[in-house]
DNA sequence: CTTTTCTCTTACAATTTTGTAAGATTCTGA
DNA sequence: TCAGAATCTTACAAAATTGTAAGAGAAAAG
């Protein structure tokens, strides 16, 4: 259940709003004003915040502006003019959509969705067949179970499994392996520790799915 | 200079659009048609695609879902109906960003400013004072120079740098960094690990200014 | 089929990591 | 001040990682 702040300071309408996104399954807390707003930001952490550019009591952008102090929360202006200024200068201050009145309630919908879906951008998994990278926790599974890479496997796999089905020459992956610490590695090296992340990573090492060898080039991840 | 596909059918509208992306300082690719679309995505790869909704030989939503297939390079429709099921449906399909003709330039140059800076969103970086990870390339830096982590000190930062400030007890470290593994270890490793890291990352390791000690309750890494 | 080239595999020493133990140090409360 | 508790530091062996070399195996070219 997202939670949605309202800024608006238009009764009929922000009561509207309330219900028509309350029945489409959001948590609403509504704020009639700047400093209620920003007030009730504090206390309710919304996931996405719609706010009108004209408020009484000053207008939207300097709420967006405090708000972008300290949250990256998605922001969506409402607005009753169309003028493309406002639009210009709300995407400057950093609001992420914008929405001229008056809009139907579908497509209000669709664009929160929308901001959504890019901003609770789940805490990314990479994932190849039965192989999964869990960055944020720099942990590889297989099957769901830990696998141990040591630091240089596990920089390998990631470059793999960031340049998904692309081709890597040798070249590329030794450089973004050891030119950053400027050693220098013989020419075998690569293919050692390619035949290693197959023996740990691979169901049948020696016929790999995941790690493909482009005989003259290099190697490439593939997807399935 | 980033790269603009823009696919449109309407010649007068294609031509001015492409004279104005390009004094915004866009470099341009034009399509006038689906099929001619999809090949100039693959050859010119570009960083943001414009789409017509209503195309000669079919419709917008069939390049969009195609161009997804393969890519999550930002899309914004362009169409001339403001009819709403046509936003919903292209958001659905993956669509970052939509817009009505007739349109101001000035609001599509801040429509398309607003999904690069979204899109280009740099490789998330965790700092804390001096010392940074790059959780992308699995590499950590002080002063911008690598520093080289063994595999348990760098899952042991990134558990600090992901919880920036928080309290985290030594309870919750070691189940962090053992428990996946069901592995038990003594009751002092923590400490010898957090002095490893401390070594290797502090300016002063006798006197951390990043990892901190909570007496009675465990460690904590503070901003400054 | 044979040769050549590229890749894989194995084995090996030097180095690093890992976990523990034992003692030193620091902090807190009586 | 002193005792007890928590944390830090050092040192040590077992285990794993790292890079290399040498030969086996596979694929392409002649």
């Amino acid at each position: 259940m997202p939670k949605i702040l309202l800024i608006e300071d238009d009764e009929t309408l922000a009561k509207n709003l309330v219900r028509y996104l309350q029945t489409e399954g959001y948590t609403v807390h509504m704020a009639d004003g700047q400093k209620k707003g920003l007030q009730l930001f504090r206390t309710c952490s919304p996931d996405c915040v719609l706010l009108d550019v004209s408020l009484a009591d000053g207008n939207g952008f300097s709420v967006c502006s405090a708000i972008r102090q300290s949250s990256d929360v998605p922001v969506i202006f409402l607005t009753a003019s169309a003028d493309e200024n406002c639009t210009v200068a709300g995407f400057e201050m950093g609001a992420d959509d914008y929405i001229s009145k008056p809009f139907r309630p579908r497509e209000l919908i669709a664009r929160i969705r929308n901001v959504l879906r890019r901003h609770t951008s789940a805490p990314k998994l990479l994932q190849c067949q039965n192989v999964t990278i869990d960055p944020s926790r720099g942990l590889v599974l297989k099957n769901g179970n830990e696998v141990f890479l040591s630091a240089l496997e596990y920089r390998l796999l990631l470059i793999f499994f960031t340049n998904m089905g692309k081709l890597l020459t040798r070249e590329q992956l030794a450089d973004e392996l050891w030119t950053f610490s400027g050693e220098f590695v013989g020419d075998n090296t690569l293919n050692v520790y390619m035949k290693r992340l197959r023996d740990k990573i691979e169901d049948d090492p020696q016929n790999p799915t995941i790690l493909k060898t482009v005989r003259g080039m290099g190697y490439k991840a593939v997807q399935s």
